[in-house]
Formats: C-alpha cells, structure tokens, sequence
DNA sequence: CGTCCACCGGAAAATAGGGAGG
DNA sequence: CCTCCCTATTTTCCGGTGGACG
C-alpha cells in the first residue's frame, strides 16, 4: 500500500459531509426561509431536484440537522427503500425507535405511524425516483396526507414529479420546488481542494492537477474518488499526468459506488456494457446487452436473470445516469433501446 | 395494405419468507 | 404445527409499437 499521501481517509468519502458547506449558501438560506420559525404552521413539501454530486443529499442532511429538536426529522434513500413496506418500516423505526420486521401489514404500519406523527416532522425522500418506478405513488400519497408531516422528494433526474404522480397524489403534494444548478468548474475546486486539504499529505497535491479534474467534472461526489484514486497511486505527489493516467480507473470506481447498494446482476450488466462499447463504435440494443451479460454469467456460472429483469435494472443504471438509452417504440428496428454508456465515461480532454 | 422487426412494459403467477391466531 | 394473512423477488406471458418493405 502506497496510500500514505492520503492521512486520513473520510475528507475523501463522498458520504461524509464537508467540514463546511461552501458555495450552497444561498441554498441552504432558502431552506432555513421555507421553514423558518413557527415550523408547525409552515409545514410545506418540498421537491429538490439538480444533477448528481451538486449537493442535494449534503446539503439537506445539513439542513435537517439545523432543525430544533421540536422537529422529527427522518431520512431516507428511494434505493434502499425501494417498496412503500420498507419505506414504512424505515420511518416507523425511526419514529418510534422500535424495530419491526417483515411480516406486518402495509395498512397497520400506517396506522402506527400516524399515531406517531403528533408533532412537527420532516421526511426526506431520497433517489424518489427509484420508489415510485418500483412501487407507485401509493407511499407519497399516504405522507402528504398525515398531520403536522412535511415531505421533501430528491430527484437527480426529474425536475418536477408531476408528470409521474397520479392526479390525487400531486394535488396532495403540490410540493415548492428548488432547483440545484450545477457548480462552475472554479466552485468544485475549491470544494475538493477543502476536502484535500484536510486528506492528504501538505504539498502531495499539484494545484493544476485539481484543476483538471474540476475542469472535466463538476460532480462532486465522482471527483473525490478521482482524488482518492490518484492519490493511491502517486507516490509522492499528484500531477495532471497522474490525474489524467487515473480517469478510467476514476470512473469505474464511481460506478461501483453508484451500484454498491443495487444486486450483483446489476454491476454484471454494467460490465457487459462497458465491455461492449469497447469492442464497437455502435450502440448495442437492449438484446445484444442482454446476450453479452447472459455470456459473461456463463463464464462465472451463474444463472443468469431472465430478459425482462433485465430490462428493469437497465432502466436503474439508467437513472443513475451510467448509461444513456435512446428509446425506439416501434419502426425499422422495432421495439426497443439503444444503449451507451453516458459521456462522462470517457470524454476526451 | 399486410407483415415484420425486437423488445417494451403491464399483469399475473411462481417461489420464498415472516407474523398472528387457532 | 397448520392455516391464512402479508411482502419481496423473479419468471412467465403477451398485447402493443410504428416505420420499412413487399
């Protein structure tokens, strides 16, 4: 291990928050404005949406931190909680500080927690876009409707949940919005020099070396494993050659980050396709990636899902913005996707 | 105008597991 | 322990799509 640049690891770990929110101010402003003294009667839903690694999930992590104790606050991620049962069971934990377990019935874990939501509480609903493909709306529309209960949706992809709502769900939600822009490439700098700062080794990092990478990316959460991942290398300080050296290596950890929470299935399928798009400048359809996945299963002698599966855990890298998949319904080449990997991945320069 | 491409995506069913009551 | 309820994951089944091509 060559990894003593690095002095201490967490600066480095996407998910630990930053020492000091810098450059989200006017964001977290808007926050503190929307529930702003007399909580219980400014009890509004909220939709967030911006691309990945712009903060979203920081900075309301933050933000229900500030909150006074008068208010219950409960987080939770749309990936792991993927149906309204563990969604439910999630909060009612959370709430009542009593485990549950399987087995229970989706109507009587609603009763309980609306016995428990007397007082003001916020709900933070992470990654909704993997919930509601999965499960409906069914979960959104029951947390609208409680008493003194705020709901605020995360989205990396949708601007605005109408569209996907039913009618009654969205008339009950009818959520303010607050859109994260992406940062300057000067902004993520700065933002990863803080964090490198406080990780690596005085002096192991060139400042033209950050640059690059601010200037490529402006995802925060893919530039830090970058930083982590060049930093593992370099053996005694970090250049724009380690940097531009490290890209791919960067990029796959991302996406193993991004797939830790999801099956194996899923991260075999994301190799098929980066397999694939090595082998051919044209996109593949969704038959071709399934047939190289269901060889690259063979090989390793696992029994491979089955096509329909398949095609929903595409539709989730999807969501995770690891591929790009151009929809055809119907002509020439009939029904189906094009899919490639999306243009991070490897964009020159 | 009919057929075909090639899979989308909804629905139901199969399978596997746990809780409550008799 | 058995029955009947529930959820979760995956498979099976299949109607539907719209441009090309005869």
């Amino acid at each position: 291990m060559t990894s003593d640049l690095i002095e201490s690891h967490d600066p480095l770990e996407p998910t630990t928050p930053p020492a000091e929110i810098v450059e989200r101010e006017a964001e977290l402003e808007t926050l503190a404005e929307m529930f702003d003294e007399d909580t219980e009667a400014r009890l509004q839903n909220l939709h967030v949406s911006g691309p990945r690694g712009t903060g979203k999930t920081t900075i309301l992590r933050q933000f229900l931190e500030t909150l006074p104790a008068t208010v219950t606050t409960c987080y939770l991620s749309g990936i792991s909680h993927n149906t309204q049962y563990k969604a439910l069971e999630h909060l009612y934990t959370q709430l009542s500080g009593t485990k549950l377990g399987p087995g229970h019935h989706v109507a009587e874990i609603q009763r309980r927690i609306d016995e428990q939501t007397t007082l003001p509480t916020i709900i933070v609903l992470d990654e909704v876009d993997f919930l509601l493909r999965n499960d409906g709306d069914d979960l959104l529309y029951f947390l609208t409707r409680l008493d003194k209960t705020a709901v605020i949706t995360v989205s990396a992809n949708r601007t605005s949940l109408q569209p996907v709502l039913d009618a009654r769900t969205y008339s009950s939600f009818q959520p303010q919005v607050l859109r994260v822009e992406p940062y300057l490439p000067a902004a993520a700098a700065r933002i990863l020099a803080d964090r490198a700062r406080n990780a690596l080794r005085p002096q192991s990092l060139h400042r033209a070396a950050l640059s690059q990478i601010a200037q490529t990316t402006q995802n925060i959460t893919l530039g830090l494993i970058w930083l982590r991942e060049a930093a593992e290398t370099a053996d005694d300080r970090i250049t724009p050659d380690t940097v531009q050296a490290i890209k791919e290596t960067a990029c796959h950890e991302y996406v193993l980050h991004l797939l830790a929470d999801f099956t194996p299935h899923h991260r075999r399928l994301y190799e098929a396709i980066a397999r694939l798009e090595q082998v051919s400048d044209h996109p593949p359809t969704t038959g071709t990636v399934y047939r190289e996945y269901c060889d690259h299963c063979e090989a390793a002698d696992i029994v491979p899902l089955s096509e329909r599966r398949v095609s929903d855990f595409l539709t989730h890298l999807e969501l995770l913005d690891i591929i790009d998949a151009t929809y055809h319904y119907g002509g020439a080449e009939g029904k189906t996707r094009e899919i490639s990997l999306a243009d991070w991945h490897s964009q020159p320069e």
